[in-house]
RNA sequence: GGGCGGUUAGCUCAGCUGGUUAGAGCGCCUGCCUUACAAGCAGGAGGUCGCAGGUUCGAGUCCUGCACUGCCCACCA
């Protein structure tokens, strides 16, 4: 194994070459296991990043999560499928596009639809690979033989039958509704897709004469805004003037005594000089303003439902632009801002404006260009949501799917019974087009899986295909099913659905998680029932399940380094891949993992990077010594199989023949227990840290330094301690291989000098930990030896004895035992505490200058130089002053019976052996303040 | 208007079901190029765990209230 490692560690060069090595090599491609299969399954679908997408901290960190995850199931013996692919992204990416006409001076409508969508797919050739390609970067352990695109052919046409269907069973339904209409894009949008914002805004008073009425304060009214009228008047209030255009009620509530004498009178709409009614509804509440509301049905879904419980026309005063329409009279053609400054201004003119107040109000934007959206009455298609509601937020509280943290849990479930229809037809060229034909002669609307040649009702041949698309999330929320084939049956189903876990960001919750919970639970319902696809499988004792994953994990969101949410426009948003440029992806991955503590969100701060930058050049430093020893005693030296993923002793050439063994074994199984304990719980912070720990504070700072002098003897015990570093290497590289996969195989690699058995780390084993290698009294023993170096380094630091000095030392043992073992470890003390003649003594050493005394042993330091006297008095004043506190804490719970009779029996034992070795110090301090004189 | 989270060392954060004298990294101070690593090694300083009550033998951890702070959801003119 004498494979030299450039004495830099440069992450750039090694994580490009393992990559494409990974890609070129298919290491995770997953065929269709064969019949008769019967290993474990773990299957994961990436959430689909937008073609249009760049990668950004969040993705980052999703992936990175997934990617342990998935890396640690495949090497813990799972069939392994993560899914990757691109999502069209309807809005995004049509807008991307229209940007790019817009430089050329061409407009879609005036381009038309082939010819746009041609044009979009040129452009999907030509960037929508990138955030794919960005991902490769990552290291991401996709299945790239799987790779899809929501508007491949046959996920299109899944999407197809999924809303014929839909529509057969009546859970699509078509119809005029008020939608949130976004002007820019000129298409309707979904309630998750519209941002509220609070601003400071206006509310307008306006005043409708109500026909055949006298005003009895005529006379006093003038002064008042403009010129009143001389009827009588009702006052409304509103925060969007221009609707009024298209008022065609006014309504009171029932109750409202002020109004009694107005019931089934009119009013006459100012400036439209158009009669409308005066209706009782319980849309006018008493206690609000004057209690009296303009009825705009085609603007506001609360008038819409009042003017369905009237029958009162709708009048949509505005056009897909937001520009008011030939319905609003002389102000057609007018912006509605420009219109809303006209309309008051005219009020005022003619005396109908009463006031114009301070009004706080939240305004909805669109998410994705931020123009103010417009509720707006348009023909739309709408999924009928409770019957899938019900069973999907019944597959979280049965427990069919898990939902972690907790907390969102109940977030969803809250969603559900609060769910409106869901809007999922778009004004937009771009997506899956909605399998709907209109008759020209008749206009009826025929839902079908092909165009059909005539129409049903009227038999005419003139039709034409509806031209709205599909919401891009009613494509995305059957992928689960559609990338596994459906509406085929296949094996592939049978195998990998229900797919096993869904990492995803808060964010895309409702957007994404939710309607596969409900298109899953729909359309997949019984799919494992099919007995001949289970036959085949080998799957036969598989749990029935609908769902599309059996578990949820929601992950953080990745802030600044002062906690803002990253955004274009504050211009604060960390780059990934320049982190990655400067840091290296392992690094990078390392600290994501290291800080996503379930829960709570991330403040990406590049000083943590840099520290886990140098952990990974620790790891190559480590690595380094090794083969340089190895090379020197052991050449042709490589790891055991490790088959299983234990540490097996003997066979992967392990032998725990001294203390240090022992105790990195022991401590390696604490290790590997905590890791994978800690995984399986979505802890990756813990995961990662322990590891780190592990590593360098454990296996660098003690093991290595220990063994050190076995490795220069050149004798057996040499060899044998070359043995135990290759193959506690080779474990720690597994163990880590997941978080940091890059710097693992580079090491591991070279371990194997091209003679594995198999083709990358990612391929061997998990380690398991083995609680018949954990070891106590090794552990015990090492805890003491390393205090006692401790001790003497302190020791010496407060003499200030030169650092080459070599010292000897006076030692005191309280047991037998302990004595033995430290002269059995005399060469690592002497070695790491720079020792030159240890020699026991028979009594306490504690009072003396340069000496310190703990519950185990007492160690004196030989030095002639003088003790700072006034120094060592501070301290142990200090001590002793913590080590009282302690003993009073002690004395009064030990001394509380209730402690006594409640508490359990080792909670109750430590405080005694605690108590019983405080009392020790205690004494040795004291006596130690006195001797040295101290006040 | 509802709901959820955060507040622990100078900074960034751990601390899972309450149990020894509350931890880490970075930063800071002291000393070291000790033959894997100065991206390193050794040693050190630094915290009344937001505030006030309560439950408990025992509270950073559980409960209540308050303060500050962040997020999500909501069709009130």
């Amino acid at each position: 194994m004498p494979h030299d490692l450039p004495k830099a560690y440069e992450p750039g060069e090694i994580e490009k070459r393992w990559a494409d090595y990974w890609i070129k090599e298919k290491l995770f491609s997953v065929p269709t296991p064969p019949e008769g299969e019967t290993r474990p399954v773990f299957t994961l679908l990436l959430p689909p990043p937008n073609v249009t997408g760049r990668l950004h901290m969040g993705h980052m960190l999703n992936q990175t999560q997934m990617d342990i995850i998935v890396r640690w199931h495949r090497m813990r013996g799972f069939i392994t499928l993560w899914l990757p692919g691109t999502d069209h992204a309807g809005i995004a990416t049509q807008m991307m596009v229209e940007k790019q006409l817009e430089r050329e001076g061409k407009k879609r409508r005036e381009m038309g639809r082939e010819k746009f969508i041609e044009r979009v797919w040129e452009w999907k050739r030509e960037y929508g690979g990138a955030i794919l390609d960005q991902m490769k970067r990552l290291g991401a352990s996709v299945d790239w033989d799987r790779e899809y695109f929501t508007m491949d052919d046959n996920l299109s046409h899944a999407v197809r039958e999924v809303f014929v269907r839909l529509y057969e069973q009546g859970l699509i339904y078509r119809g005029s509704y008020i939608v949130n209409w976004c002007p820019w894009h000129e298409t309707a949008i979904s309630d998750l897709e519209v941002k509220h914002e609070d601003v400071p805004g206006k509310l307008w008073e306006i005043r409708y004469p109500v026909v055949g009425t006298e005003n009895p304060h005529f006379s006093q009214n003038r002064g008042e805004m403009g010129h009143p009228p001389s009827q009588e008047c009702i006052t409304v209030a509103t925060t969007r003037p221009e609707t009024m255009l298209g008022d065609t009620a006014i309504a009171v509530n029932a109750k409202d005594e002020r109004y009694t004498h107005l019931h089934g009178k009119k009013v006459l709409l100012p400036l439209m000089n158009r009669e409308i009614p005066i209706i009782t509804d319980e849309l006018a509440q008493p206690e609000f303003g004057t209690g009296a509301v303009k009825v705009t049905p085609a603007h506001d879904p609360n008038d819409f439902a009042a003017g369905k419980r009237h029958n009162l026309p709708e009048i949509n005063v505005m056009d897909p632009r937001g520009r008011m329409n030939e319905n609003a009279g002389r102000f057609a053609g007018l912006d509605r801002y420009e219109a809303r400054k006209r309309v008051l201004h005219d009020l005022q003119e003619q005396g109908f404006l009463v006031a114009e107040k301070d009004y706080a109000l939240s305004i909805g934007k669109c998410e994705r260009c931020g123009t103010v959206i417009e509720p707006r009455l348009s023909e739309q298609w709408f999924i009928k949501i409770k019957p899938l509601a019900d069973r999907a937020r019944e597959a979280v509280e049965s427990g069919e799917i898990t939902i972690a943290p907790d907390n969102y849990r109940q977030i969803y479930i809250n969603w559900m019974n609060n769910i409106h229809d869901w809007c999922i037809s778009r004004q937009l060229y771009w997506g899956h087009q909605i399998p709907a034909w209109t008759c020209a002669g008749c206009s009826e609307v025929m839902v079908a899986r092909e165009a059909p040649t005539k129409c049903t009702k009227c038999g005419g041949a003139q039709l034409e295909q509806v031209p709205d698309v599909l919401d891009t999330w009613f494509s995305s929320g059957l992928l689960p099913f559609t990338t596994l084939g459906w509406p085929e049956k296949t094996l592939d189903q049978a195998v990998f659905y229900p797919t096993t876990l869904l990492i995803t960001a808060y964010e895309i919750l409702f957007f994404w998680v939710a309607r596969m919970i409900m298109f899953g639970c729909h359309f997949m319902q019984g799919h494992e029932q099919d007995a001949a696809i289970k036959k085949a499988s080998g799957y036969a004792g598989k749990k029935d399940d609908s769902v599309p994953f059996r578990h949820v994990y929601i992950h953080a969101l990745v802030r600044d380094a002062e906690r803002q949410k990253m955004s274009k426009t504050k211009g604060n948003v960390i780059d990934p891949l320049e982190i990655i440029e400067r840091f290296g992806t392992d690094a990078t991955r390392f600290t994501l993992a290291a800080m996503a503590a379930p829960g709570t969100d991330i403040a990406f701060n590049e000083n943590r990077t840099d520290g886990y930058r140098a952990f990974a050049n620790k790891i190559w430093n480590a690595a380094r010594f090794m083969f340089m020893n190895v090379g020197r005693l052991e050449p042709g030296l490589r790891p055991g199989t490790a088959e299983g993923g234990c540490l097996h002793i003997g066979v992967d050439g392990f032998q725990a023949a001294t203390l240090e063994d022992r105790w990195i074994l022991s401590r390696f199984n604490r290790v590997t227990a905590d890791v994978n304990d800690a995984l399986a719980t979505y802890r990756f912070h813990e995961a990662a840290n322990r590891i780190y720990d592990f590593f360098w504070g454990e296996f660098c700072d003690w093991y290595l330094e220990l063994i050190k002098p076995r490795l220069m003897a050149e004798d057996s015990s040499a060899r044998a301690a070359c043995g135990n570093l290759v193959a506690l290497f080779d474990a720690a590289l597994r163990l880590l291989h997941p978080v940091m996969p890059f710097i693992t195989e580079e090491i591991w690699q070279a371990m194997q000098e091209g003679k594995a058995a198999v083709k990358s780390i990612a391929l061997t084993s998990y380690p398991q930990a083995d609680e018949k290698q954990l070891d106590l009294a090794a552990e015990t023993d090492m805890a003491i030896l390393q205090d006692l170096i401790v001790s003497i380094r302190n020791l010496r630091a407060e003499l200030k004895v030169e650092p080459k000095v070599k010292v000897p030392i006076e030692l005191f043992a309280h047991e037998r035992e302990v004595r033995t073992m430290i002269e059995q470890n005399r060469g690592a003390l002497e070695r790491l505490a720079n020792v030159e003649k240890m020699t026991f003594v028979e009594s306490s050493l504690a009072k003396l200058a340069g000496a310190r005394g703990t519950a185990r042993f007492d160690v004196h330091v030989v030095y002639e130089r003088k003790v700072d006297v006034a120094a060592e008095c501070e301290r142990l004043k200090k001590e002793l002053e913590k080590i009282e506190k302690g003993i009073a804490s002690g004395e009064r719970q030990l001394g509380n019976e209730q402690f006594l009779a409640k508490a359990p029996a080792n909670v109750v034992e430590n405080l005694r052996k605690q108590r019983q070795e405080l009392g020790v110090l205690k004494e040795k301090t004291e006596e130690k303040l006195k001797e040295l004189g101290c006040r």
